[in-house]
DNA sequence: ATATCAATTGGAACGCCGTTCCATGAATGT
DNA sequence: ACATTCATGGAACGGCGTTCCAATTGATAT
């Protein structure tokens, strides 16, 4: 009984045309995913992607579901839990930062296999680090909103700007702006213009995530 | 030199468009905001709103602008520091809970006038509250992110279920898979079926913020 | 009062989207 | 060889954001 997937080599599958979102999603971003620039990428007609894929959710599910699994792949098992969980944070920033799209995609699929896996690896990774049960469920709470509220963020910077926009000189623009507002009303702000527009996305998550396990540590 | 706003007093307004635009949102969810059901709602015709907005994000700009600034006009001043975050979060979550769809616009628009308020009401809290100076960015970028993020997630979860659905027979289906989880794989979702099924959102949002408070304060 | 003119209105029309439908072609079982 | 099932590609549908424009309204000048 041999399996119909390759009676022809350029047959469709789903794994061909989630691959094919995939490079448009990264080529073209959020908008550019349509089902007339897949079919036509993919040298085919719309009724031929919708035999392989439910509906444009489900593309997209299997397109974020496939980011995010590799992301996952790639993080060592032999580190300690507080690195376990810091190098499992950064491989989900740093494949949504190579994907924003993902992001805006994450929290909708919560039961999806590799969510699972998430949640799982940032707990148990809770339960290794000796926090008390009874803040099991807090503290593994903030850590995934955390994580995913980055997530999103960037998703929401990435849909905002071109894709070839230069992120310092908006950065700089801002940060200007931030410096010359009016000094009694926004005192903070004025003084947070220079850090912002020297700041880096990823050192500034990674020490958004260690305040965040500095007062995890102080549950005891 | 009279205005002409009041020349009629059923003429169109970028206000009553926002007002009605805030109506049809919270009735029917983000995709109940057309521009067609606006203006059979305003009885006009879509060229007509228009000439008022510039577009679609300028309208849903301008909604959450319109949200957020009542949420933050409600901010008791006199707070000590530590419970004006809190207050100032929860016055955000809240809004964010009776509007789910203000949680997907409210990071696209980083420099409306609502969103200073809020950087500037979490920043000048933490200078209050004796953070160090060097320290400033890293604590205001969590909070910030932390804040966001859940607004993000609790938007997503707004658009994954139907407006209606009953929200705890939901947490208890989930609850029940995680429940089912193999034991070898998941020891920790399994653990956590149970306080997944009983929290609540606003309880959690907030012993998120005071593990982060804790985590700052742990800087000296 | 009337003429003038810019501000404003309402709705038709355009192009694109996700999705559905279906006539056709290709592989397989008998 | 046929019948059957799987798979394809493209036409067609309804709805969206947006643009366009003829008609109307109200303020102003005469």
């Amino acid at each position: 009984m041999t399996k119909r997937a390759d009676r022809r080599g350029d047959a469709l599958s789903k794994e061909k045309i989630v691959a094919a979102a995939i490079l448009l999603l990264d080529a073209e971003g959020e908008g550019g995913l349509t089902f007339r620039a897949l079919a036509a990428r993919l040298a085919t007609g719309s009724g031929a992607i919708y035999w392989h894929v439910a509906d444009k959710g489900d593309l997209l599910a299997a397109a974020t579901g496939t980011i995010i699994t590799q992301a996952l792949d790639g993080v060592a098992p032999d580190l300690d839990p507080r690195q376990g969980i810091r190098a499992l944070a950064l491989r989900l920033f740093d494949a949504i930062d190579a994907h924003p799209w993902v992001g805006a995609q994450v929290s909708r699929e919560p039961w999806q296999p590799a969510m699972l896996r998430i949640f799982e690896g940032i707990g148990g990774r809770l339960m290794a680090l000796g926090v008390p049960q009874p803040a099991w469920f807090d503290a593994w709470s903030v850590l995934v909103n955390y994580i995913f509220g980055v997530a999103g963020q960037n998703a929401a910077n990435a849909r905002l700007h071109a894709p070839d926009t230069d992120r310092s000189a908006a950065l700089a623009t801002i940060a200007a702006r931030w410096a010359q507002l009016d000094a009694a009303e926004y005192p903070f702000l004025r003084q947070l213009a220079g850090p912002l527009r020297d700041h880096d996305d990823r050192d500034q998550f990674l020490a958004g995530l260690d305040l965040i396990l500095a007062g995890i540590g102080t549950v005891r």
